[in-house]
DNA sequence: AATCAATACATTTTT
DNA sequence: TGTATTGATT
């Protein structure tokens, strides 16, 4: 208590504004109207942020007036902790700080009410909802090739950000027009039987957090007045992720007060996919008359070279906030670009470098990062890391918590919170197998369906001589009826970990996942476990505070939690390899960019619009200025996508990077690391597999502008002079190789491998061969880059 | 109803 | 390459 009072005194508030540079310091202090903070990566946002709430603080503001809002859980923590730290935790424990999802959650279960929802509403998670979608799809006879499942979704997704209810949506012929363009007639129908069914269920999507918000303000002024009193100063961290329907909110809420300070940076907006809308932070000034812009524009994290590389990428880019970053940090390394032959060479090469960069600068593993743009790339690194014997942590991908055995646990437990989760009651109604299949199940959703009601409420509606389900099967629908009413009633007795524990026993999930001797079935054992323990925490942790610990309030702090919250001791001095997007917002001292290829980054989705590689392209920028000291950016020549060898182009982004802050690594050709990889191959018996490439010729036309090295060797004799990933014609092809079937060749780069198949005459050669030697068993060869050992 | 094999299908990013 | 769904079989 006497720290706390202490730890706000003027004269420590004002060592603390000593520390921040002009810019900062001025976003600190004008804490009075509404203000945006344009930061530059790396330009000490966090700190501006925590700063203007200790700042707030000292200046007599209380706590619970104070509402920050971020995009993630970690975020908020993070800033709660370094609050904390400043101001105490008796203080910093009453700021009402948190994602958007979490903080209006909170608020839309106070005041469910006003909305008709049950106060402990289930929200259903991206599988719910598609599987949802997926069974209405079905119900009304709609064509899944025509309608396909996620892109309902994202539609739906897209129609509730911009506050389009699904009653607004059937009525605007705009809208219905547009879809029956795009041969979707029905789905407003869709979306009007998912709302109904949702809001029969009791269950709100991602989405419906923010659209009922919205809903819940405008429908109840008294209400919102409420909150606009209470939350008289109003943070919002990445501004420019906001949608419209997060816009609306914090445009209603800061009405009263006017106090509102967003901090962002256009050149970082990565989520637009998801919505968001980089006016928002474009329009701020238009929106607010009177706003106060404040610049941070001094990168304290990375180096000179790695600053002003970013800044020539983004350069490119049109529609953007004038700004000039720098660095006044040292000028550092140049940007390493690796290159190398095929992904699996990739991964290693990158261990090998890890491992390089640990033995010179004395870093731990922790201090690197191996950043992608698909998750599905992860695979590789993991497997060459664990070869080098480099611990690693991956993020993203299956989540935890989306894990089938803790869904299905969680699913119990959802049921007993809200017996009209239909997807909950779905995913358990037959899991662990009590004899109840679709049949009988189809039968009850019609009963639910046609009376408007949910399964679980079906399952007593049935009357006693109805013979639409045979006696046999509602038997067991009344015995499972049972065991959750008695879950639910040692629930109302008991906190969250004795009752997940009951749940866990009593549906014997427990003893048969313990019983499963598969490696599987142990990891899965070993998964509910650690739920199990995470409940224990939860519990304790209130108990601790002298609150109660109830499932339900477990249940809704899970729903929106990801993987990247549970952060655990042993994770700590590990690889950390992520999405570009997972790594918003955070920093390592070397960071590798993998995968920088045409058609992967950018992705070929965006390919078409202006608008997506704009976004590509910031997200690039976001990836570059991750790092600190290091920045390793490689692409591959060949790489696997969809079990199918594929040849890649470097990106376009590579050369949009000014060249004098580049240097290109080629690849070893012969490497020693890839020795391993070569014996457990027999080459004597190559396994053949009966597969052809064509020659494309259209490559032609797109020669790769990237910087290249002339590479002189004895073994290049067909490799084309300026080493250019440019395609000879296939008459070269056939004039320079004289291939036929069997024979052993030589790739420039690849080693040895066999011809297997050739098909066709000059020009439409196609030919197949074997490079197993390098464990890749096929290889499109569109370059006449061969040698020929022998016949 | 449950199990297994075969087949189709997909990869952009996530609160 | 992997997963998810379908279909055939018991």
């Amino acid at each position: 208590m006497q720290r706390e009072k202490k730890e706000l005194e003027p004269k420590r508030m004002k060592n603390i504004l000593e520390k921040l540079n002009t810019a900062q310091r001025e976003a600190v202090v004008n804490y009075k109207g509404p203000s945006l903070v344009i930061a530059g990566a790396g330009s000490g946002k966090t700190r501006v942020l925590t700063f203007r709430i200790a700042y707030l603080l000292s200046q007599g503001v209380r706590p619970s007036n104070i509402l920050a809002l971020t995009f993630t859980n970690k975020a908020a923590r993070e800033m709660k902790e370094r609050i904390s730290s400043i101001v105490g935790v008796d203080t910093a424990k009453y700021l009402a700080m948190g994602t958007f999802h979490s903080i209006f959650s909170r608020i839309l279960r106070t005041e469910a009410d006003a909305i008709k929802y049950p106060k402990n509403f289930t929200i259903y998670d991206t599988q719910d909802a598609q599987n949802l979608i997926k069974s209405i799809i079905k119900e009304l006879h709609l064509s899944d090739e025509l309608y396909k499942v996620s892109a309902v979704y994202s539609r739906i997704s897209k129609a509730k950000n911009n506050l389009l209810t699904s009653q607004a949506y059937s009525i605007n012929s705009q809208l219905l027009m547009n879809d029956a363009k795009s041969k979707m007639p029905e789905f407003h129908k869709i979306y009007e039987l998912y709302s109904r069914r949702c809001f029969m269920a009791g269950a709100m999507d991602f989405d419906d957090l923010l659209l009922l918000t919205n809903v819940l303000f405008r429908d109840n002024p008294e209400i919102l007045e409420r909150y606009q009193k209470q939350y008289q100063y109003i943070l919002v961290d990445e501004y420019q992720d906001t949608n419209f329907s997060q816009y609306l909110i914090i445009k209603k809420l800061s009405e009263t007060h006017k106090n509102l300070c967003v901090v962002g940076d256009d050149a970082q907006s990565i989520y637009s996919f998801r919505g968001a809308k980089i006016e928002n932070i474009l329009n701020f000034q238009r929106d607010y008359a009177q706003a106060k812009t404040f610049k941070l524009e001094q990168n304290y994290r990375s180096t000179q070279t790695i600053v002003n590389a970013a800044n020539s990428l983004i350069k490119k880019n049109t529609h953007q906030i004038p700004k000039n970053t720098f660095s006044e940090n040292q000028e550092g390394s140049k940007i390493e670009v690796i290159r190398t032959i095929t992904d699996k060479e990739e991964g290693l090469r990158i261990a090998g470098r890890i491992m390089e960069f640990r033995m010179n600068e004395h870093y731990q593993f922790s201090n690197f990062a191996i950043l992608y743009r698909t998750n599905a790339q992860s695979r590789i690194f993991e497997e060459a890391l664990r070869k080098a014997n480099i611990p690693y942590k991956i993020y993203g991908g299956l989540s935890f918590y989306q894990r089938k055995e803790i869904k299905d646990v969680l699913s119990y437990c959802r049921l007993i919170v809200n017996q009209r989760d239909n997807e909950a009651f779905k995913r358990i109604i037959n899991y662990p197998k009590r004899g109840i299949g679709n049949t009988s199940l189809d039968k009850l959703e019609e009963v639910a369906h046609s009376n408007g009601i949910s399964l679980w409420d079906s399952i007593f509606f049935i009357k006693e001589n109805d013979k639409t389900i045979p006696k046999a099967a509602m038997s067991k629908f009344y015995a499972f009826a049972e065991l959750i009413t008695r879950m639910k009633a040692f629930a109302s007795q008991n906190d969250a970990f004795s009752t997940m524990r009951f749940i866990s026993k009593e549906s014997t999930i427990l003893q048969e996942l313990h019983s499963e001797k598969t490696p599987e079935g142990i990891s899965r054992y070993e998964n509910l476990q650690e739920l199990i323990n995470s409940i224990k925490a939860f519990t304790e942790e209130k108990v601790k505070n002298g609150e109660t610990a109830l499932l339900e309030d477990f249940l809704s702090d899970v729903a929106l939690i990801t993987d990247q919250d549970t952060e655990k001791q042993q994770d700590l001095d590990r690889v950390v390899l992520m999405t570009i997007h997972s790594a918003k917002g955070l920093e390592f001292k070397t960071v590798f960019i993998v995968g920088v290829e045409e058609d992967l980054f950018p992705s070929f989705m965006s390919a078409s619009s202006v608008q997506d590689l704009e976004e590509e392209r910031r997200l690039f920028y976001v990836a570059l200025t991750r790092a600190e000291k290091h920045l390793c950016i490689s692409f591959t020549e060949n790489r696997y996508r969809w079990g199918q060898p594929v040849l890649c182009k470097p990106s376009r982004f590579l050369s949009e990077i000014n060249a004098e802050y580049i240097e290109l690594t080629e690849p070893d050709y012969y490497p020693d690391s890839f020795s391993e990889t070569y014996n457990d191959y027999s080459f004597s018996k190559p396994k053949i597999q009966e597969k052809t490439f064509s020659f494309q010729k259209k490559e032609t036309q797109n020669p790769v502008s990237f910087p290249q090295k002339t590479i002189s060797s004895p073994k290049n004799q067909f490799f084309s002079k300026n080493n250019e990933a440019k395609p000879s014609n296939d008459d070269e092809f056939v004039s320079n190789t004289g291939l036929s079937v069997g024979n052993v060749v030589e790739h420039v780069r690849f080693g040895k491998g066999i011809v297997t198949q050739i098909e066709g005459k000059e020009p439409n050669v196609k030919a197949s061969i074997d490079f197993a030697a390098f464990g890749v068993k096929h290889l499109l060869l569109k370059f006449a880059k061969l040698k020929i050992l022998k016949n």
